[in-house]
DNA sequence: TATTATCATCGAAACGTTTCGATATTATTA
DNA sequence: TAATAATATCGAAACGTTTCGATGATAATA
């Protein structure tokens, strides 16, 4: 087939022990052999046979990247943009990304992803949440993992995650200094660790604001869903306005919930931003585009996946340091949703 | 490390030949022997080394997934499904998917993905539009490849599409036999090949159903912008209703562009479908969420990346036979935005 | 100058499979 | 019964790397 390291070797006049040196560039090679070698190497375009180090390092050279294909299939494209950020990352490393999905129920360890139980991989992501007993299954395996937007809490795992609190925070005060106080939450359940994240940096802003009543008061509160959805924020939003007709703001947990709040204030003919304002979380990729465009946080999503794969590098390559949360910073992004009236 | 084939053949008392047969199901072993040996493969939960039956066997076990990182991106999670199916798909086989994106531009050979000169993987994938010249470059390189939903017509090679023309004859047919006559088409560009299908489909149709001078009639038509998008159906829809003021429906190229037209239809206070009737294409998964639901033309974007693996692997296996185009099938989907006046 | 440390290169073993012959056994045919 | 064919098993080579230890050459030190 290609060109071997002996070709190369025989070619440049050297063993092929000298030769794999120059490549990985350990031990020592004089700088004439190295660049007699590396001319031979760039004339032939030659590439070591992945199999074949694979085979003498015990090392598969992949990374398998886990989610739920609920959330994969999910419109957001959210998770699909970690993805992207780890395979990016992977390339520097010379690492190949294994994609799997698995469902929200699935056998131990029938069901599980194939490179798992086969070995073929060095390091897991896991991104967004999974079956516990999955997460629990490679922990015991102890195959290196990083966990993106998800925690376990029972396992000491290295997680990324994006920091929510400090993200409905900032929409908080950004509200505020609109001189705006009615502020409701809308979205999902309160026992996703996101969203209980994100309500509770709402809460805590507004304490600090000044609005402890209002953080306290359920009525402007609707966390009862199973799942996020566009109807999820049309039925939250329709429920605090029978209670509070006079909300001012609403922070949705994420832009598909304030979408459905859009179209909810557009139903009932109110005008956004006049008179409610909507602020969205994640800065998917139709935020942007929706009417009025959405105050959103933005969360950098490649990066995350860039983070996770560096941190799981790490990991495999230096396994023994204490286990570590990186929290990813989020950024406000002020647009017509929640723009001062008359400006 | 883990246990070999050798382990497995000490154990049982056998040859690592005879093992190696047993797994592969090659060659001539009794019955007794096969047992024997299959109890011991279970019970340690053997698996062969990947990377040693790749050095051997001069294959990767990889297939490589190229897609554009606009199509990955793209809120549709259209692309995404194809993936799902192809992973699901490779699993029959044995495989892994090697993801990666490519920008609009590419350096060639500089900017290609890394598995194609390294040679880690025995095929590809492309779905969606790539850069032409990368398309040529792997079938200058033969290697096997399949395109899903693309078509470069200079070569000769294997391809999935989904059947465009027919999907544009359903929908226009279904709203024939509503008694519906002015329809319009609405959307991207004449030159995208799916686009022009879609488009021509929709003529023949007309014309098959004594709408020719609608179908030949350029105000009832918008196609002159490159990407879809909710903007391009409104302006699309702005457009027609300009000089067509009566249009009676509209079909859209894709479900985002309907996504649009649905918009400014409201925005214009009239009424779907009672007024106006619009479809769309794809069956992507807001489409039913919209308001109203959207009628569309599903395609089976699993099916698609299933049938492409298939395709790819009778290729990579017995490679000589004529390239083949799989036109999948796909069917309408009747909702709430095409549904007859009064009912 | 003799000894030791550093630098440079190489040969050979090892990684875990598959597969080609070789050999031995059994069944079939002439 | 002898010759051939089919069945069953095995040993050893091969796949293409990396790395350990050996060997020399050169530089630094005593």
């Amino acid at each position: 087939m290609g060109i071997t390291i002996k070709d190369i070797a025989k070619i440049a006049g050297v063993s092929t022990s000298t030769v794999s040196l120059v490549i990985s560039g350990k031990g020592y090679v004089s700088e004439t052999t190295r660049e007699k070698v590396q001319v031979v190497i760039d004339e032939y375009n030659y590439k070591p046979s992945r199999s074949a180090q694979q085979l003498v390092s015990q090392c598969s050279g992949n990374i398998g990247f886990i989610i739920s294909d609920i959330h994969l299939s999910r419109s957001e494209a959210f998770y699909t943009r970690i993805l992207l950020g780890a395979e990016l990352e992977a390339r520097n490393y010379n690492m190949y990304i294994l994609l799997s999905t698995v469902g929200d129920k699935i056998d131990i360890p029938a069901g599980i992803p194939r490179f798992i139980n086969s070995q073929d991989v060095d390091g897991l992501i896991i991104a967004g949440s999974v079956p516990v007993a999955l997460v629990e299954y490679v922990h015991k395996l102890r195959i290196p993992t990083v966990l993106i937007d998800f925690k376990v809490s029972q396992t000491n795992m290295d997680a990324v995650l994006m920091d929510n609190r400090d993200g409905a925070q900032q929409i908080v005060k950004h509200l505020v200094d609109l001189n705006i106080s009615k502020i409701g939450f809308v979205g999902g359940s309160y026992y996703h660790p996101s969203i209980k994240e994100r309500f509770e940096g709402y809460q805590t802003a507004m304490v600090l604001h000044g609005l402890g009543a209002i953080a306290q008061n359920s009525d402007y509160h609707y966390l009862i869903e199973y799942e996020t959805s566009p109807e999820c924020g049309q039925r939250g939003l329709l429920k605090i306005l029978e209670k509070i007709p006079d909300v001012e703001a609403v922070i949705c947990v994420n832009d598909t919930t304030a979408t459905g709040c859009l179209q909810y204030v557009e139903s009932i003919n109110k005008k956004v931003p006049e008179e409610i304002k909507i602020a969205g979380f994640d800065n998917v990729n139709f935020s942007a585009i929706t009417h009025p465009p959405l105050t959103t946080v933005n969360v950098p999503k490649v990066q995350m996946g860039v983070e996770a794969l560096k941190l799981l590098m790490d990991r495999i390559n230096n396994g023994q340091q204490v286990h570590q949360t990186r929290l990813i910073p989020v950024e406000l992004i002020v647009r017509g949703s929640t723009v001062k009236n008359g400006s």
